[in-house]
DNA sequence: CGTCTTTGACCCGCGC
DNA sequence: GCGCGGGTCAAAGACG
């Protein structure tokens, strides 16, 4: 519960829909709001600023197996007893046990997610990761369907619900659930940034935040502090230099340090379109999303 | 030929 | 117990 009181979206008239859906997901500050070019995005209906900036969405699993297991703060919703493992194992055994040679057989094993809103014409952004769409659903009280994407990589278990709001169509809600367990197929982050293309750095960041590799997880279990600005190309020097793209309102705290120390193992961009003789792909988007001074704590 | 999207059917969870 | 809505499967078709 800590923390979900300051978040000022999901109480928000103006995304009602979403606030359903952030019900549904368990989570009221697992929200960052983000337009094509990786803005944040005020609530709809502002108080006039962004006075609190809105949370990142480090809607990240509490620890392994069941410390923080009331469920009530951690919107992350990792009720699922296989918090620790794999998603890939969680999901295959529930699906193993449960399917039994039926469609549809599998129970819905609990994954971490967290949803944004990225205002955009497009349903399907880029984020640096493949996705295979496995389904549509039409969405009660909306016109616009559901997709339903799943990473192609066979080892992973990632699942992307993308969907519009309805009370403004613009906005494309994105809601990740699991965590990435390998490195992006293509992130065309050099190209991505020459031809503009910053919604891919909001996106890639944002599911940088959702889905890091789950060995790090648990660097998140201890969320204390209320949750910070999603870290939109910070203001680093990386960012600012490489991309100046996206000037974003950084709350650098905690998490955000833990953030940093994800990203040694964080996917980077790979062959695709930027050549890794200009573009450090270790560093990935770590080098826009946090100061090189805050990596080191 | 491999990959991806579309689409209808099916199952599960939940509220009434 | 029933119905509804959400989520997933898998076959078929489209596409490069």
């Amino acid at each position: 519960m800590a923390g979900a009181g300051d978040w000022p979206f999901a109480a928000d008239e103006a995304y009602a829909d979403s606030s359903a859906i952030f019900a549904e997901l368990g989570w009221a500050n697992g929200l960052a709001v983000v337009d094509a070019v990786g803005e944040l995005l005020p609530p709809l209906d502002p108080p006039g600023e962004l006075a609190t900036p809105p949370p990142p969405p480090l809607d990240l699993p509490e620890t392994p197996a069941g410390s923080s297991a009331d469920g009530a703060a951690s919107s992350c919703s990792t009720d699922d007893a296989d918090g620790g493992k794999p998603a890939a194992a969680s999901t295959e055994a529930a699906s193993k046990s449960l399917t039994s040679g039926k469609k549809g057989g599998k129970k819905r094993a609990r994954q971490p997610r967290f949803a944004f809103m990225t205002k955009s014409e497009i349903d399907h952004l880029e984020d640096g990761y493949r996705w295979r769409k496995y389904g549509q659903k039409a969405v009660k009280n909306s016109p616009f369907p559901r997709s339903y994407y799943r990473c192609t990589n066979s080892k992973c278990t990632v699942k992307k619900r993308v969907e519009r709001s309805s009370d403004d169509p613009s906005v494309v809600i994105t809601t990740y659930e699991g965590q990435h367990s390998h490195h992006t197929v293509t992130f065309p982050r050099a190209a991505a940034a020459a031809a503009g293309f910053s919604h891919i750095h909001a996106m890639a960041a944002l599911a940088a935040a959702a889905a890091p590799f789950s060995p790090h997880q648990q660097l998140y279990s201890n969320q204390l502090q209320p949750p910070a600005t999603m870290p939109l190309a910070a203001t680093t020097p990386a960012a600012s230099s490489s991309s100046s793209l996206l000037q974003l309102p950084l709350h650098c705290n905690h998490e955000l340090q833990v953030v940093a120390s994800c990203g040694g193992g964080y996917p980077s961009s790979s062959s695709s379109s930027s050549p890794a003789s200009t573009v450090p792909v270790d560093r990935g988007l770590l080098d826009d999303m946090v100061p090189r001074a805050m990596r080191h704590g």
